[in-house]
DNA sequence: GGCGGCGTTCCGGAGAACGGGACGCTGCCC
DNA sequence: GGGCAGCGTCCCGTTCTCCGGAACGCCGCC
């Protein structure tokens, strides 16, 4: 994500004339399309080639065959994603299916506790949000549904990353633990200890972590053989949430939903 | 999208020798990801060689680099859309900045019709799905978000396609109107017309045209400059929606979007 | 008029993509 | 057990598409 095109393709770096290791067009096309980001307009070709550090002729080229394709739109002044894409992310299983199983147990838990209600899975190291309902009228929280945050920093994150395995952990602390307020877990050894308290507990609270005066619950959701595929949570702002309180109502539905899955499996 | 790859490709087609057009990677990439369909498990290597017409050596070697950058995942066994593509589909401005704009009001809509809320966007000659607000705990309609249907068989597909201009009209006429009902609009010149009374009306009506007992009613919403940006629409089964009853609620909405749009290009 | 930035076109060079062919594997059916 | 169909994978010579520097036309601005 962070990953500068220039490091992938081995440009940039003129100190280093390495024979530049092979890049494929579609590495190519993920770093262009990569480079669009959220609450921003069109690009134009000149921004684009900046930022993935390609040359202004390649990059055009290949927005003009990504536009032809649908992956792009050209608009008035500039380049954005295309509705293709939009099309296309919404056809991806491993979030749909979890989604469509989830949601009406989200929707109830939705009415009776008058909260936002979070369904996320997890990407590498983030957890990935995909589904966000939240009660009609209210300020909204930050959080969007498609974006990310580092795993250790949030609830739902937390309790996916207790059950996830070692090797998620592991990237977690490789990649290090970035505070992002002061009560976010910064020590390799309090995370550990945190996740084998969510494991042994089935819930898993984030008290500000993620963000000032925001506080969650969240509980893991599994489907068949026990693998585990996202979690959900209950998140507000800390004096409006008794996050104690919920913590059971929560387990319950991720208990719930788990055994939707399961049941789902089993006819499928 | 129903094209086959072949022709596009000029294969499969021996009795021409043709120079064989040529064909840019980003053609093929989409030709793979666009033959995965909603509802379906996984794919092979072979399935997806199948669909695409594309040799079995190359299906596997570009799955392989789209699995690298994120755009397919590998699952036990087989391939499906990968998890960059939901997060990407869901930073597409054209949908993202419509939605969150109409989305309160959809809400309030929502809640004083106790129906199911549409918002689309015209993409082609299809009505695309953008939004969709189900009242809860009720059978839903097959509608999904990111789905699409053909203009001139929905309320707001009817709805855009009044108010986009002449091209895409023709471009449905070219393509043939299929019905999916027998009350679907079945000749160029009464759809003409029919175009005409919603543009006069500012509402559409959808009398069991795309799917036999479900009625809807659609208002078109604009942007700056009276760009035509998407259309809403309250849609239930015929016995229980009123929609001759709902036209002013419907268009009220369509104008309250449509000023929140003005006012929020006004500041940006 | 000079200039910086934009998008666009051209074209020779080269390297990534291509795909036929062959291999190992599994599960199925005669 | 042998044959076989289908799966994913690997190899490797060919070649076609991608690559990107250079140059162009265009606008808006100091």
């Amino acid at each position: 994500m962070d990953t500068p095109l220039a490091t992938v393709l081995g440009r940039g770096m003129p100190q280093i004339p390495q024979p530049r290791s092979p890049v494929s067009v579609s590495d190519r096309m993920w770093s262009v399309m990569a480079c669009f980001r959220l609450q921003e307009g069109p690009l134009t070709l000149g921004a684009i080639s900046l930022r993935t550090g390609l040359p202004k002729t390649t990059v055009h080229r290949m927005v003009a065959q990504m536009a032809r394709s649908g992956f792009l739109d050209r608009v008035d002044d500039g380049v954005t994603l295309g509705m293709r894409l939009f099309e296309l992310g919404h056809q991806v299983p491993r979030s749909r299916r979890l989604r469509d199983l989830a949601l009406p147990v989200l929707e109830d838990l939705q009415e009776t506790t008058r909260t936002t209600v979070h369904l996320a899975v997890l990407n590498g190291t983030d957890a990935l949000y995909v589904e966000i309902l939240r009660p009609p009228r209210t300020q909204p929280l930050p959080s969007r549904v498609g974006g990310r945050l580092p795993a250790y920093s949030t609830g739902v994150g937390k309790a996916l990353l207790a059950h996830a395995g070692e090797s998620p952990f592991a990237a977690t602390c490789k990649n290090g633990l970035r505070p992002l307020t002061p009560s976010t877990i910064r020590n390799e050894n309090a995370l550990r200890a945190e996740l084998a308290w969510i494991r042994a507990n089935g819930v898993a609270f984030d008290r500000e972590e993620s963000a000032v005066g925001i506080v969650c619950v969240a509980a893991p959701v599994f489907g068949a053989a026990s693998k585990l595929l996202g979690a959900l949570s209950v998140t507000g702002r800390r004096n409006e949430l008794e996050v104690d309180r919920l913590a059971a109502t929560i387990r319950m539905a991720g208990l719930s939903i788990t055994r939707r899955l399961r049941d789902a499996a089993a006819v499928a």
